[in-house]
DNA sequence: TAAAGATGTCATATATATCTGACATATTAA
DNA sequence: TTAATATGTCAGATATATATGACATCTTTA
């Protein structure tokens, strides 16, 4: 349960669009955001910073 | 440049009772905090758990 | 000292993240 | 309604995270 989708949306970013952004494939921003699988660290710091926020509001859950 | 060592010394675990904790190989251990590779995500959260912290603390820099 | 424990590193194997290409459906715009 | 765009998903291929076993070096303790 991430974050991505709402951060995304709230940049008014498409998925392809954020892929671009982040250097992978659409179809990765996807499994991402429906937890589907487990992304990469790196790939966490790039969907950071693309949405202009950090790991914990992305993927933190007290 | 992640702060895992930091934080498992700061708790006093050995590299092999953080592996057992949050049940990879010790050799896992040893690449993450030497940068050797790119953790996932899973491990990432398992280990800021393990060492009370979160994810920030543990892997972003401003 | 010597022995035990901790860490760094190698080589090989396996599981899985990620890619590419494609297609179906849903949503939005002409 | 049609055309274009966005999303969800599948199958097959490749790259890489992680495991296992082993060994060398360094540090700590008996």
């Amino acid at each position: 349960m991430n974050r991505v989708k709402d951060y995304r949306k709230q940049a008014g970013l498409t998925q392809f669009e954020l892929a671009q952004k982040v250097a992978v494939a659409r179809q990765t921003i996807n499994l991402v955001e429906n937890d589907k699988y487990n992304p990469s660290l790196d790939l966490c710091l790039r969907l950071a910073r693309a949405l202009h926020t950090d790991l914990n509001h992305l993927f933190w859950e007290a």
